[in-house]
DNA sequence: CTAGCATGCTAAAACGATTTAGCTCGACCC
DNA sequence: GGGTCGAGCTAAATCGTTTTAGCATGCTAG
């Protein structure tokens, strides 16, 4: 019934009730803000506050429920513990898993990120970097993301194509991942081993077959043109959808089998034409592992759910992101500092039942 | 070591120069900061400004690279633009594929949005609610995040277990997913149906099945107890992986085809589960779809790989999170305005290879 | 007695915008 | 000649912090 106190005024609706500021606390304690900023932050400059009024200060805010107002602390610090990340698309599997390891790695150290999907525009890509710019973030990961004007920010890539000047490059260890696959294959007793190459503007590519060719040498494997196909991936700068690269994968295992040339084992560049590769296997009356065995490249879940699931080289995702994330807080926290131009990340190999030994040679 | 020209002293690297702010936009043209801020928001107050002058302003901001900091402007306007997203962790597939749609809704209306992934655990989701609040997102999207208490800041919810006051939930319309599947197998001539039921603890669960009771009445289709499976979905409070699902698909399969009691067909609560099930009916010896029809819940990626691919109620993850941000902008743009407590997203069903007419009967 | 020095605080200026409330000047009216 | 009006601006407050530079006050030392 009494009418005089605004916040009883406006009963009705339960109005969001202002927010308490440091102000509100230094009032109420009838000390000044400056006082109960330097307690909040433990400011060495608050050596010259006696521990009673500390005491008194933080029970206060403890009791008015005092939250500093972020974006007024940013705005003043200059700092907004924030990172923007670009990628193509949050779905793609592969920049979910890499944004989760990112995810974990700067929440842990008190940073939140933006996320924009440029859906493989460059117009879009633009935009975004400017907003992100805008937003004062203090660094960026690319994930997945051509870029090739210099950026004006601390920035790492995963995935990216060229070097690009004071940027670090999060990459998989090509090198190894073909030792891995090819050294499992030999050991069973392959030598004829089929290739899908990569589609020529993955960023992958070109390492990776590199990484394969001097595996072969290593191994004493030679490797027969006619059984090295080459992915076409699309148009320029779009990517295939797994659906596409699975369809892709059935075409080019019937490509594969029409050949004529004899092989008894299949090195996919990525899982889903290994999958795409193994219908088609499937289909010809062929068995998998018994007549060809088939090691794919990822590790996406659909590896594990195939019959026969399929043995493959894990990308360590997660852990790339990860890495990706600690790598930009390092530059972040020593400017100037030492900061490697190339990261490398090691592959696993996921044993599982589409290798086996080659079927014996009448 | 401190020079007198700071931006001279330290030449050799070339350091960031200075944003041009606001102020420098105005002295650059004689002008007042507020006649530039007038012009470049387009103020209803730049009434009085001669055409003239803006388009003076306008180059001079253009030719000066000026862009306004959004922090600053955060500040003054007690506007953000950007909303919080709380899930339990980005890779979990569920949450990336609704992500995915809060991203695309989001950024095109001129949003972005924080992350935190709490990963099942009370006292992170808590922790990084406050944290949330404090950077002062303007509202929340929890995908597949359980919560009790009522919250201080507009929200949709999706996938969520319970009704919160004011709170948007986005969920699946089951009994349209119970029909679309039940029908299907029913027009294929099946009668005998055997499910598995979701974990009690997951927020579909209870009311998916009561729609599959009610469809099957509709549809005069019995509903055998002892062919009906409730999955157990593990620890409370945590989410089975999917490889566990796979492996307890596979299990609940093998139990399925011991029960004795005959069925032509499984509607599965998931895909991962149903995947599992497969492996099992198939080393059973029976094959799918011509003695046993499986029908998954989902859409994964896996299900279109399976062999035989898979007939399954697709859950438009995508759409779902494009509605849950479309919704959270509604209110965010209408407050005290009108909301939906429930938004129902349609399912779609698949049709694979995994499903087809029952066996002929002997 | 006074300079010097802790001790315990605070005033005020940032940070970079937005926004309210005018201010100045000339033209026009009566 | 004084008042009014509109045109074209601007001063200053504000958002909620942090941080620099001091200001009182009382004690001690010389």
């Amino acid at each position: 019934m009494n009418t005089a106190r605004p916040e009883e005024a406006s009963g009705q609706e339960p109005r969001h009730e202002r927010r308490v500021r440091l102000k509100d606390v230094a009032a109420h304690l009838g000390l000044s803000p400056t006082t109960v900023s330097l307690v909040m932050n433990r400011s060495p400059a608050a050596r010259g506050i006696p521990p009673e009024t500390q005491e008194r200060v933080r029970a206060a805010a403890e009791k008015l429920g005092y939250r500093p107002n972020f974006i007024a602390r940013s705005l003043r610090r200059q700092r907004t513990f924030a990172v923007g990340v670009l990628l193509p698309e949050i779905s793609e599997g592969y920049a979910a898993g890499v944004l989760g390891g990112i995810e974990d790695q700067l929440l842990q150290e008190g940073y939140f990120y933006l996320v924009a999907g440029h859906h493989s525009k460059q117009g879009l890509l633009d935009d975004y970097l400017q907003l992100l710019t805008e937003r004062s973030v203090e660094g960026l990961i690319l994930v997945n993301t051509p870029m090739d004007q210099p950026l004006s920010l601390p920035a790492v890539v995963v995935a990216g194509h060229r070097e690009l000047p004071g940027v670090t490059n999060v990459v998989i260890d090509h090198e190894v991942a073909a030792r891995l696959a090819l050294t499992h294959l030999a050991e069973l007793g392959h030598r004829r081993i089929a290739f899908f190459k990569g589609h020529p503007h993955s960023a992958d590519t070109e390492s990776r077959w590199q990484a394969i060719v001097a595996a072969s040498a290593e191994l004493g494997l030679e490797i027969d043109p006619r059984l090295t196909l080459q992915l076409s991936g699309g148009p320029v700068g779009e990517q295939f959808s797994p659906e596409e690269g699975y369809r892709e994968g059935h075409v080019f295992g019937q490509k594969l089998l029409a050949v004529g040339a004899p092989f008894s084992a299949l090195f996919a560049f990525n899982d889903v034409s290994a999958i795409g590769a193994m219908r088609a296997i499937v289909e010809s009356g062929l068995r998998i592992p018994d007549d060809v065995s088939v090691v794919g490249f990822d590790d996406i879940l659909s590896a594990a759910f195939q019959n026969p699931s399929l043995t493959t080289v894990r990308q360590p995702l997660h852990e790339m992101g990860r890495r990706a994330a600690a790598e930009l807080l390092h530059k972040l926290g020593a400017p100037g500092g030492d900061s490697p131009a190339t990261v490398t990340i090691e592959p696993t190999l996921v044993l599982r039942d589409s290798t086996g030994p080659p079927p014996d040679r009448a």
